[in-house]
DNA sequence: GTCTATACGAAGATAGAC
DNA sequence: GTCTATCTTCGTATAGAC
């Protein structure tokens, strides 16, 4: 097998595995098994696990930078793009009910570690954040776009972490229809009342 | 010393760094140091490291009950019992921006690492949700008392969360004043218009 | 009750054969 | 490139002296 295709194995177990386990706790031989590679492989494609911890970063933030693109692209309204964004919670619940939101739970091992990939791990929450405040800025909302993107990301932090510890499917579509009740009234207030 | 005190300095130091560093990356060790006990004595008064946590997660159990008893006696209208719970993400948050939320951060640690201690913590989120639903149901809210309750509780998770990965102390601030105006407007509809 | 010393296993990392 | 074997460190846990 070539090593780049080997290399991208190891890392896509090892995504999977810190999300599901953590970081910490996901040892080699987890890797080990879920690849069907040798421990003693891994050194010959990573010098340590931190820079398997690198190499999982860097593929989140390239698979994330995909992801809005491809909303930027299946939509013209910035809300519906948006929209998707939303819709996360919904399309990505069972994983989310088992071990809460990938990027949040994994900058708060970081964290807490003090790690020193704590700092490129938040930036997959930089990509989503000016993401959105993209949108909301085409939304006409230019002077606040940066909290409400925040805001919204904060909502979507807190769903996740809540549906994981209570396992409660009715309890993300609920709050999930209250953000989509939220964005249509994020619209731009008029300069003057309509006429009506 | 008397076993009780020696006890209760253990399970303190374990609770305060399994905070800061998290459980797994927490060592007998660093609760040695934190103590000055040595080692070894700590399997005089537990048998195993589960069982600290399971002390930790009961202290935290008694000492939640007694805040919410605190802000209870403290104010005879709900909404201002309830913006006692929205105040803690003020009052506590130079170490919610290190270290996030202790509650948020211990379930998805222990739900992660499939711990069987993982129910217990997260009845730290039922004594807030019972509580605040209780608060609610007294604001007249009696139908929806326990989705207000999970809302408030969501977006303290998120606020939490996200003041971690950004450090970002405005944030906060900007996001409890959201909160307090949102508690604001939860008054039940009057059953016919106010005549004003 | 608390200590020191130590057993035991797990996990990261290295060496070298193939 | 991938493997097996091994080294080393660390952390939980135990044994037994004081």
């Amino acid at each position: 097998m070539s090593a780049a295709a080997t290399r991208l194995q190891i890392v896509e177990a090892a995504d999977r595995l810190f999300y599901e386990q953590g970081f910490e706790a996901t040892a080699f031989a987890n890797i080990a098994a879920a690849t069907g590679l040798s421990r003693g492989n891994f050194y010959y494609h990573f010098k340590a696990k931190d820079e398997i911890l690198d190499a999982v970063i860097t593929l989140r933030l390239e698979r994330t930078s995909l992801l809005l693109e491809g909303w930027q692209a299946a939509a013209e309204a910035p809300g519906e793009r948006i929209r998707s964004f939303i819709g996360m919670l919904i399309g990505n619940r069972a994983k989310i009910m088992l071990y809460g939101c990938p990027v949040g739970t994994l900058c708060a091992e970081l964290a807490k570690l003090d790690h020193i990939a704590n700092s490129r791990a938040s930036e997959l929450f930089t990509l989503f954040r000016a993401w959105l405040a993209g949108q909301f800025a085409l939304l006409g909302r230019t002077s606040d776009a940066d909290a409400l993107a925040m805001h919204l990301l904060m909502r979507s932090q807190g769903v996740a972490t809540l549906a994981a510890a209570f396992r409660d499917e009715a309890f993300i579509r609920r709050e999930v229809s209250e953000m989509n009740t939220w964005l249509e009234a994020q619209s731009p207030p008029a300069p003057f009342p309509p006429a009506n």
